[in-house]
DNA sequence: TTCTCGATACCGACTGTTCGGTATGTCGCC
DNA sequence: GGCGACATACCGAACAGTCGGTATCGAGAA
């Protein structure tokens, strides 16, 4: 299809200019230029403005619980299994960098509905993060001297504040960095 | 001087206003009204919509560099200065909460030369961070196998989330939170 | 094969409104 | 009488979204 192409198009430009101008910043006519299209052809496929900003987190949301799902349900340890998630949501998030740094700017500029229903999908993540800590700190695997939400809210802060600091173009290997910010959470938590 | 409550009166409004709905969904017109003033005064006290986003950083900042110093000047040892300057900045983190959110979401909104002035600051912050990780290396005190800059933005990143998930109303205390915070990072980066 | 018709995919000038900023004025105080 | 501290009406630009159009195409009737 040909219309693949110019969603692909917009999306793109949107993305790479709200995430350097910031949403706010970017009208809608430097999207469809940048998109090579017109005003016609975007409001032909998104609602609005919002609608477009909204995309762009439903794909890194529906591609991040998608990759959750398929490593909790290969049943490794409990060990392996969040140490792989840990690793997986960091190296995505590299692979995401413009739209993560568009999503934890922008979040709050969403219409209510659509910023409930991103919470929404955002805490599902989160419950089975914590209910795999949980499992292991059954099993005597993890400290518990510590509210699990703390451990949680913990480790989720170093993923955010990659768009704050990471640069590819940098000296930090993706792999490498996730291996090694998963490597300090681990250990912190380690009972 | 009265005027000074003039100028509270706008900043707190703005930064409630900006914490809440975003630096640009706020209007001039709605800081002055919830602060008691009109347009005029608030022109009279500051150049523009940017400089009132500024100001707010400019006191975050000017209050931290300076418990910094303080801490860095009494001359403690590497590991107590660390964890002081830790529990620090995670505490007075909390009690400028607002500001805090501010500061993440809307940054990039400030004209360029602005957001340099802000980036210098910040850097120098992370500057004297980062050093004190260097000497506590050297004395042997913490790893070596991470980049420093990977520890460094691994600690700041918890102070940077704090405002993406803590509610003073919430059950976690602010004192024992920048303790358990603290604890978490201490223990990842020894060596 | 050709012609029609509906539908989908666009086009781009236009509009109503919002909002940052300003110009001009007023009032009290030194 | 002039200066600092406001008040208020107003301006002009930017911008999201609209709307009346056109082009292209596939299916079915003739």
């Amino acid at each position: 299809m040909a219309t693949s192409s110019v969603v692909d198009d917009i999306t793109r430009a949107a993305v790479d200019l709200f995430s350097t101008q910031g949403y706010a910043n970017t009208s809608v006519q430097q999207i469809v230029e940048a998109a090579g299209v017109t005003k016609g052809a975007m409001y032909h496929y998104f609602e609005s403005k919002d609608d477009l900003l909204f995309s762009v987190y439903e794909r890194m949301l529906s591609l991040q619980t998608e990759h959750l799902e398929e490593i909790v349900g290969r049943g490794a340890s409990t060990a392996q299994t969040l140490r792989d998630v840990c690793v997986d949501v960091i190296e995505t998030s590299i692979d995401f960098l413009p739209e993560g740094t568009v999503f934890f700017r922008s979040v709050h500029m969403l219409s209510e509905p659509r910023q409930k229903e991103v919470t929404r999908r955002r805490r599902q993540y989160h419950d089975v993060f914590a209910s795999l800590i949980e499992r292991g700190q059954e099993e005597g695997l993890y400290r518990t001297d510590v509210p699990r939400a703390v451990l949680v809210a913990h480790f989720f802060s170093d993923v955010h504040y990659l768009s704050n600091w990471y640069s590819p173009e940098g000296p930090e290997d993706k792999v490498l960095l996730a291996q090694q910010l998963t490597d300090l959470f681990l250990v912190a938590i380690k009972a």
